[in-house]
DNA sequence: CGTAACTAACTGACTGGTCAGTCAAGTATG
DNA sequence: CATACTTGACTGACCAGTCAGTTAGTTACG
């Protein structure tokens, strides 16, 4: 029984595909050709390639999950900056194409129930993240107690979400955005009797 | 000569067509059946589908601008708080499609160079409105007098851009972004001294 | 041990359908 | 009649999915 290593050459192979081909233009051959198995086994281990991305999206939520949950830091405030960075870092290849293919398969969303609800998966987990760092941080005082911890970390996920797509659309790099989001984190989220360093 | 006519009437089919089929489905024929010309036709215009759809983006840019330019309001702050709305809110036809098909034509930006031009162009234009808007706060004492302009008016883009990426991926609704959007606004940028009732 | 039966995994060749773009022939109009 | 415009029919490329058949491994059994 490899059908661990089976799942995950094709997964890999899939990743693979899309950077280099994009989602628009991918095809199950272009799987294939990145894996070492036929078209036809593909469609032996998937129904179809709906099936197969469905797979891949649950895949990659998994990867997610583990990119960025426990985020390092000492302080709730440098919990908050780590987990941001880790967001909008591009993955550890520096691919700047799985962004691109990851918006495409947002805009898809409409169409596909399935990637739909793995898509709220995703910002809904980080949602809950950056709620729990904000709410230790309300309770320690780091930050201002008056703040409301899931309308605030929803805020920041559009902020990290609208960062993603414009690099996408237009290659704006999002250095911008971290320092504005940091500065947003300072003045407005972190309580004014504390001084910070970081 | 009634390119006049003939090329709105594309257009106009086109951007419907759009909404009906989305852009990745999008066929010459789907166009064609919106319209009351043939397949052929549009090719006797349009060199390729490509073209056909770089032009509609100019059509669409020139729309885009009529749409948001002169937002009403006495004050800096009432002309800030509409321009955003009125980028915030749907199209007239209060299609929700139309806003897919737009992410889906921004995440093809990396393939089609004509398209990342003419996205960064509204981009860049919004973002011109909005810096022209805090500028003027800035000199009437509406606005903190240290913030800088163009960062601020790239921020406020940003997540104008989370927002309907979000909306058509996870169908979230825009108003919680509307209303943090104001909150930054009334508690980061509007210098203290003021008092608001808008 | 040897061989027969069975099976999961896989393959190459094929099919049916779709679509962008072409073309020869037509119509309308100034 | 010439120019602008339009059409239906067609082509060639492409692709998801199918299918008959192969292979390697595993169990069953005399």
């Amino acid at each position: 029984m490899n059908d661990g290593d089976t799942a995950d050459d094709i997964m890999d192979a899939t990743y693979r595909a899309l950077c280099t081909h994009g989602y628009a233009d991918l095809t199950m051959q272009d799987i294939a050709d990145e894996s070492d198995k036929s078209k036809a086994a593909l469609h032996y281990h998937y129904d179809s390639k709906h099936d197969l991305l469905c797979a891949f999206l649950e895949y990659l939520y998994d990867g997610f999950v583990d990119r960025i949950e426990d985020p390092d830091g000492e302080t709730p405030h440098e919990r908050l900056l780590t987990l941001i960075d880790s967001v909008l870092d591009k993955p550890d290849d520096g691919s700047e194409e799985f962004g691109t293919a990851i918006l495409e398969i947002r805009a898809h969303a409409p169409y596909e129930p399935g990637f739909r609800e793995r898509l709220t998966e995703f910002d809904d987990y980080l949602v809950d993240e950056l709620e729990v760092i904000l709410e230790d941080g309300i309770t320690d005082g780091t930050f201002k107690s008056d703040l409301d911890a899931e309308e605030t970390a929803r805020f920041i996920v559009t902020v990290l979400t609208g960062a993603a797509t414009e690099r996408v659309t237009t290659g704006r790099p999002v250095e911008c955005t971290r320092r504005m989001l940091a500065e947003y984190v300072e003045t407005h989220l972190l309580d004014g009797q504390q001084e910070v360093t970081a």
